[in-house]
DNA sequence: CCCAAATTTAAACAGGTGTTTGAAATGTAC
DNA sequence: GTACATTTCAAACACCTGTTTAAATTTGGG
């Protein structure tokens, strides 16, 4: 009665490392079982799909991250006064690191993961992860527009998104620009690294003066 | 002797909006012949191979693209003192721009397939660029470096390709987030909209204090 | 031990992929 | 108008895709 786990689980791991490193659209079935070394049919047998596959894939990682988060902002919206941009940023790091022990090398996984879905299956990624986890989302959102209550909506929204695209972009390239660094500049770079260094670009781009026309002192083109 | 200009152009039209749409790996000869109206071998007889015609579909833009950038930056490192970088962004606007006479609607579209070539053929496009214009880029990175002398060399790295990432992942998003930007702000967006948002942004990224551990002040873990 | 449920297996399925082929059609120069 | 090169076309190529099938195997409870 009791599945048999042991397959399941050597699918999982054979199909992140592949989706991570090649996309889901570009992972056959045939290199994941042959990988995980379980029969083809196994897919179809434990997860019905292909698509379904990629979710199980996902959730493993979603399901743990998004308690942790939803903890962490609830404790910053409990505080008295606005957090300020920085904190709330930083609060990400323990849970992504925390994935961890979800699997080794968990967090760069799920990062790459997320690249992946969120640029290879346009809009699928989005489009789950709001449904099910908005919630917790618009929390980390309340949380910024409290640290940067100069910045209008519509400004906020746009903002966020690109730096998610940031954050995606980057740890889909991951190990191509891990390698330069390590060929130009001689240094090592770990997941932790990336993400210490992505901080503080993200919250000053965030926090960046807003751009007016009436202002000519951040006039943005360049001079006539 | 003359090739028919019409059919390789019909080609690279009908190719180049179902690779921004859909990505190089997932729109198939199929698709782009029928769209274009010309029989499936067209591809291979006027292009070679569907690798190649990507490459043509690419350089169609590059080659105007980087021209106009190698000017704009030789202008600006001609000049006698360090332009801010804010100037030296926004000097991106006006040679993207001017894609729309390469193509209508030619800026987006060349835009999301930067964002489909960085993301979907992991590392070719990258060493295409590279390889093709890096002289041209590296004059950028020089410009770039005059303007935040006080930014060590791997940590400027890390930014421009932090940078690249905002840029291509919002515009291979870009749809998506034009049509929530329009029902949650009725903001109706175009792409240059989308580009005056994004260089206040960027610069801001850029030009971040670097992280230090020993500076408790930009302290960016949350306190235990 | 035995039987039924759960799992694994090899094989085939229908459909899609990029590419090649050789004949038909078109265009071009003399 | 004939001869030649260029271009189009339908058909087939070999290969890969996710999924299904039905038989073989393994598993665990009575």
């Amino acid at each position: 009665m009791v599945a048999k786990q042991n397959t399941q689980q050597k699918i999982l791991d054979a199909a992140q490392s592949l989706f991570a490193e090649t996309g889901f659209n570009d992972t056959s079935l045939r290199q994941i079982t042959s990988a995980a070394e379980v029969n083809l049919a196994a897919v179809n047998y434990h997860f019905g799909s292909k698509k379904e596959l990629i979710q199980a894939v996902l959730q493993r990682y979603l399901r743990v991250l998004m308690a942790r988060l939803d903890q962490e902002f609830s404790r910053l919206l409990a505080a008295q006064q606005p957090n300020n941009l920085t904190q709330v940023l930083a609060v990400f790091v323990k849970p992504l690191l925390e994935l961890n022990s979800v699997h080794h090398n968990g967090t760069r996984i799920f990062l790459q993961l997320l690249g992946r879905g969120y640029t290879d299956v346009q809009g699928h990624l989005r489009w789950f992860i709001n449904h099910h986890y908005g919630r917790v989302l618009d929390k980390f959102v309340l949380l910024v527009q409290q640290s940067c209550p100069q910045l209008p909506a519509s400004e906020l929204f746009w903002r966020l998104h690109f730096s998610l695209g940031t954050v995606v972009f980057t740890m889909a390239s991951n190990e191509a620009l891990a390698e330069i660094a390590q060929a130009d500049f001689s240094e090592e770079v770990d997941i932790e690294g990336v993400i210490q260094r992505l901080l503080p670009y993200l919250a000053a781009g965030i926090a960046a003066p807003v751009y007016s026309r009436s202002n000519p002192q951040q006039q943005l083109r360049s001079g006539t």
